[in-house]
DNA sequence: AGTTCCTCCTGCGGGC
DNA sequence: TGCCCGCAGGAGGAAC
């Protein structure tokens, strides 16, 4: 079992939008002066050539695309991904700036604070797509990533359409990330309670209609988390290491055995592709 | 093409 | 108290 502070390490999209909100407006149109890379060896080797790409540069401005956090400069655009454990911090008192900790892997410095990556277990990536081969959504992690889950491009019909003949469960393709993004461990089975789905449920099965559920409930479950985050945006752009991150309070995740806020019956937890789910038996069928 | 399995890494908790 | 072991997780990539 998930211990409650691992929890608040894990960033899914309403996370990474959050982080991207609270650091957008202190790095847009300002210039990057030294790059401090302490440790290359993340989920890929941090590019030798970071430093001399981004020093003395301008970041324009800080996009995101699935839980990818994009910097776009003028010769190309430099890539985060926060993985599970990874953030990024603002840090704003220079005299008082804390000394690198074990997992503070690489320093951003500004003229006036200093953009901290912190990321212990290192599934996370920063990387650099140069302007000159492409736009960075042809970069081959971004190419086949689907659907935004806040686009037009996003509904029941397009979950409906693309899940025709699969006989993966609906929560394994919900996080496979090629239809919608976004939609992790968590959301994925809080998204289905609310849609009153069962996440074993093959996807090539679930009808229209409750994709349209589905739909409005990830929606939902989004939007409030990313609500929450921005209530608490103040911690996350601080002077200390801390790490900011908020918790929804979860409707099944987590919460084997204990009661279904909705009906009481206890919640169950299996696992799925390693994973684990969490779900009601009365209430998701 | 679709599905399943493996892998990276560290912190935490259980068992002794 | 302390040590060893196993597990969790995002998501790409290999293996069917």
């Amino acid at each position: 079992m998930c211990p409650p502070a691992c929890l608040l390490d894990m960033p899914e999209l309403p996370e990474v939008e959050v982080t991207r909100r609270g650091i957008e407006p202190y790095v847009a149109g300002r210039r990057v002066q030294r790059v401090d890379v302490r440790n290359f060896a993340l989920r890929w080797p941090v590019p030798a050539t970071l430093a001399r790409e981004l020093e003395q540069r301008v970041i324009h401005k800080v996009e995101r695309r699935g839980k990818y956090l994009l910097f776009e400069l003028d010769d190309g655009w430099l890539i985060v991904h926060l993985g599970m454990t990874g953030t990024l911090r603002v840090l704003r008192n220079l005299p008082a700036l804390p000394p690198a900790a074990r997992h503070d892997h690489i320093d951003w410095i500004f003229d006036e604070f200093v953009m901290r990556f912190r990321d212990p277990r290192r599934f996370g990536a920063v990387l650099w797509h140069p302007r000159a081969s492409g736009g960075v959504l042809e970069h081959p992690l971004l190419a086949s990533l689907g659907v935004e889950p806040f686009s037009s491009a996003f509904s029941g019909t397009l979950l409906h359409r693309r899940t025709r003949g699969r006989t993966v469960s609906i929560k394994q393709a919900l996080m496979a990330g090629d239809i919608v993004v976004g939609v992790g461990n968590i959301y994925a089975s809080e998204s289905l309670f609310r849609a009153g789905i069962r996440p074993s449920t093959p996807a090539g099965r679930v009808s229209l209609p409750r994709y349209e559920l589905l739909a409005d409930a990830i929606r939902a479950t989004l939007a409030a988390a990313i609500d929450k985050g921005g209530s608490t945006l103040r911690d996350f752009v601080g002077s200390n290491g801390e790490s900011g991150y908020f918790q929804l309070d979860y409707f099944v995740y987590d919460r084997a055995g204990l009661p279904c806020h909705a009906c009481g019956v206890p919640i169950r937890h299996i696992v799925q592709g390693q994973r684990s789910t969490y779900y009601c038996t009365r209430c998701q069928r």
